[in-house]
DNA sequence: GAGCTTAGCGACCGGTCGTGCTCTTTTCTA
DNA sequence: TAGAAAAGAGCACGACCGGTCGCTAAGCTC
């Protein structure tokens, strides 16, 4: 089944293209074929359904970002420089990697967050755990380890920086987003390891 | 030319809704008629087109924006006060005014950053006029002015935290996402107002 | 290389999309 | 209160939607 698998690898991806730009609902099957070089009824025989296709590319989505952010974190020790690598990595995808429709995670959330249902529960539980990682990450960055509610203030302002940085990047067209987002992280990191009363 | 113009008001405002839950592009006339009470036809007696309710909606949205948040913050003198003002009811905005489904700004934001076009520019004309409102406000937090570089880097986070605020409530389904924000935005005007080397 | 399996095509389905057109009813104004 | 103007209903349109079915052709395995 080597070929097949090819090809559905193929509409997964072009898939998330897509939908980064029109939003999932607002991917169109014929669109979809035609773009991959397949016919509507090709499509079906790698899915059964609309839906079928939105779970792929979330879980093909989510996949990337952890190959991407997280896979040259890991060989760093846990602290201030990975999570620095970590920062850096994240803005690159919403920049470079997605750089002609911006982040579909971002969007995704935006979608389906009022959306209740299978593909939303998915997108929650991915995000989930990356957000965990993110806590053991922050508790890590001190020698007396940060409490968790300290962890979850910094988890919390560094994808508030994230989410600020497509914002301003994109819809304000500001040419400084990446400058600003990495400013406000670095002082984020500076107040966070510091031990002060 | 009175009833026309009542009738305007209810089809935009339920369009805005609709929109805020389904994205501007999924509002279907259809059921945008049926729930004002219209037929499908009934509707182009006061538009041209579905772009031209878009516009409208946008509009709209933005208007009631600056009533809500601005109106409040207008009668305070400029200062940390009135922006805390403003913060509380731009949470407020988010949380409690589109309840049901999130902030509509934001969502139109990740709709049509990557869809130009005259949608797309009214948008953001009205939010560089908000923006231009905050950064002046933020200048005048401390009596020798901050610089703009300064207003530019704490609009950057308090617009961040409100995005955030934003993700972590309706995503992540984090019922501490307002205490969040509202500590992170209140160390932001501690360390924004403050006279340091 | 025979034969089963799978990939993919083309035609087609019922339904919905946005948007015209015509005609009637309501509303406002002189 | 007559009559113009506005509001709205009804219908039909062509295009497109997600999806099914039967068929062929290519790929894979023994």
């Amino acid at each position: 089944m080597r070929k097949g698998e090819a090809t559905r690898v193929r509409i997964v991806g072009e898939a998330a293209r897509q939908a980064a730009l029109r939003g999932l609902t607002g991917v169109s099957l014929s669109d979809l074929a035609d773009a991959v070089g397949l016919s509507k009824s090709g499509l079906f025989k790698h899915f059964d359904s609309k839906d079928d296709i939105h779970l792929a590319v979330v879980e093909s989505v989510m996949d990337r970002f952890g190959e991407m952010i997280w896979k040259p974190a890991e060989i760093l020790p846990p602290g201030r420089a990975r999570l620095e690598v970590i920062f850096e990595r994240w803005l690159y995808w919403c920049e470079e990697e997605w750089a002609e429709s911006g982040c579909p995670i971002n969007a995704f959330s935006i979608e389906l967050d009022d959306q209740p249902g299978p593909l939303r529960d998915l997108l929650r539980r991915r995000l989930l755990g990356w957000r965990k990682t993110l806590l053991r990450e922050f508790r890590a960055l001190r020698d007396p380890a940060l409490s968790e509610a300290e962890a979850q203030a910094a988890y919390f302002q560094m994808k508030s920086f994230i989410l600020g940085h497509t914002d301003s990047r994109r819809m304000m067209g500001d040419d400084d987003a990446r400058k600003s987002a990495s400013a406000a992280f670095d002082a984020l990191l500076d107040r966070t390891s510091r031990l002060d009363a």
